[in-house]
DNA sequence: CTAGAATTTCTAGCAACGCTAGCCTAACGC
DNA sequence: GCGTTAGGCTAGCGTTGCTAGAAATTCTAG
């Protein structure tokens, strides 16, 4: 019995190491050097190993995306709301973005890449859930009359457009407060 | 000499047939579609004549993103200007967004595929600026005390954003009008 | 009209990709 | 200590973007 129990361990240690290595490389080389080969070869195992924990190679790169909406979800909870609503607001875009720009290649795996992680639906993963409910919690304190969920909504849109963007030299380096900075008074104004 | 120019002329029509044949496969069946064999099959010629024109598959689908840029540029010029800066903000948004949604390939092929078009720079190809310049000149209307250009970005991140997330599933299509709303209330007032 | 030259097009194949069948080894339970 | 079973690896399939070199076509000139 204990047997297995180790070996339980060990696979849910290189399952980790798996995702681990992953989102390394894709940080370090972008995600077109994740290949299963060198996947396989970075963890010091075959190919085929790595499909008796994932599906495929979507299903690794869905997998490091749900980490992300985690630590995501994380960095908006710890981004202390002020007592003025766009100070508030502030914050959490500011977090929001040092996420993406810390993380490109993660960021890019949550919302370029794995098309097919459900939301807004019931088979919603949690974390997806637990990133939107984030933002939504800190939006909600100066949505006013409005719908709470349309505005984070939009700020959402806003922020990821801004990365988008940016992330595809649309916009030019030098205006990026200036963009935060109209956006957060458009936004975090009560109406 | 004439046949020479009946050449370059005959040239110049694959060149088209290349390019139109990629953006219609592309919407009909998606870019995971548009591979050189498939591609080529689909022009009655071989896999090499492709890159007898392109310098390989990327180039063929920026050559179908430029298309799009100076196509969206026509939808947003012919955005008739309104007397109120909201209204005005409307006809571009909504412009923009329908461009977007009827033309989903194409528009991947310009923000999410083609990376290496650059932007705001010095070799910025022509249909790019003309399609910043074209939200920026119905933008400048109602820019007010603002930067027209910073006012402009954060307009287009805003769209960028709501079509980029709509369409990875992550925000719910019954809100679509809400969040235009809440949008055209926000930004399209001159502060 | 024909022979040689030049250009264009195609056939065939390379390396790398995601993925999988089937063998082989090593660890386990009795 | 031995048969069984689980797990990992080798090898290979089909497809991708791309290219070298042969083949075919078209043009030029006598």
């Amino acid at each position: 019995m204990s047997t297995q129990q180790r070996r339980e361990r060990e696979r849910a240690q290189r399952h980790d190491l798996i995702l681990k290595t992953a989102r390394t490389l894709a940080e370090s080389e972008g995600w077109d050097a994740v290949t299963t080969r060198r996947l396989a070869d970075e963890i010091e195992y075959s190919q085929p190993v790595l499909y008796s924990h994932f599906a495929g190679k979507d299903a690794i790169v869905a997998a490091v995306a749900l980490e992300g909406f985690t630590e995501l979800a994380a960095r908006l909870r710890a981004a202390t709301p002020a007592d003025e609503p766009r100070a508030t607001l502030e914050g959490l875009a500011r977090a929001y973005l040092a996420f993406a720009e810390e993380n490109p290649a993660l960021y890019d795996a949550m919302f370029t890449m794995a098309v097919d992680l459900p939301f807004g639906q019931d088979d919603t993963p949690e974390p997806l859930r637990a990133g939107f409910q984030a933002l939504l919690s800190g939006v909600a304190r100066f949505a006013g009359r409005g719908d709470p969920e349309i505005l984070t909504e939009v700020v959402w849109s806003a922020l990821h457009g801004l990365i988008a963007l940016s992330r595809a030299g649309r916009l030019p380096p030098a205006g990026r407060e200036a963009r935060l900075a109209l956006l957060l008074d458009r936004l975090g104004a009560v109406h």
